[in-house]
DNA sequence: CGATTCATGAGAACGATTCTCACGCTTGGT
DNA sequence: ACCAAGCGTGAGAATCGTTCTCATGAATCG
């Protein structure tokens, strides 16, 4: 075996699905001790990351360096376009970027090409 | 007045000169150590910082969430192809995203489109 | 039911970066 | 050049997000 289901995991996975927007661990831990689901910060941190490596949830960092989590509604691989100050986040489907982004890697020959492109604004509801 | 030329200033800025690849602040501050012109740690981050908001260094995070430093070739904006193992970097010039990143912001109605896009990859030479 | 072994949690540890604050040096005006 | 004014500096403390430690708890398999 390799991952097991406990109470904790499924708590983190359930809060993480009642959220809309990006949000940091810490985030997810304060919203799991508003609920009652107490779990351990540690367990928080370690649970997004293996979440994270699974592809489960999509991960990204913000302009502070925190690392931000997000369960989206596409698998595929994307992008987001996302809200400076409410976070509401967009998916971006990108073939352009991505061809352009393999494209460049080999013409420089490098080879395991692998990008960052994420795309950060303010909302219309945030400009008032 | 608002930014005044010090002897840390300019040792900082040589020494970000001599460096082909994206450094770190740490490692800037190393060099300096190393080359006898002994600055304080804090004064690097804070030069650092203060060349970035001038838009005289470029700025970036690798995946551990370090930020790097890199004075470019090109002042204008460009993004980066930047080597996972030797961080040897390619300026990359990017028009066909910029426009990209323009579209998908304005089509979601979002405003003052920032984006982050970096390529990381392995380089010829780190691939034996 | 038990044994095995991964998961958990509290707190310590880490590592990058920022802050504090007294002292020093650059600068603009004279 | 000389001085006053105030930004810049540095050593170490403080932050802060994240990871590690390790003893204890609980899924899972047979």
């Amino acid at each position: 075996m390799t991952t097991r289901m406990t109470r904790q995991r499924a708590a983190v996975a359930e809060a993480l699905d009642q959220q809309d927007e990006f949000r940091s661990a810490q985030q997810l831990h304060e919203v799991l001790r508003a609920r009652g689901d107490s779990v351990g910060l540690a367990t928080v941190y370690r649970t997004l990351q293996t979440f994270a490596d699974a592809q489960e949830v999509d991960q990204l960092r913000n302009a502070d360096g925190e690392v931000l989590y997000r369960r989206c509604e596409r698998v595929e691989h994307h992008h987001h376009l996302v809200c400076r100050s409410c976070r509401r986040t967009v998916e971006i489907d990108g073939p352009t970027v991505e061809a352009w982004a393999a494209k460049v890697g080999a013409a420089h020959d490098f080879t395991d090409i692998d990008h960052t492109i994420e795309l950060w604004g303010t909302c219309a509801d945030c400009r008032g």
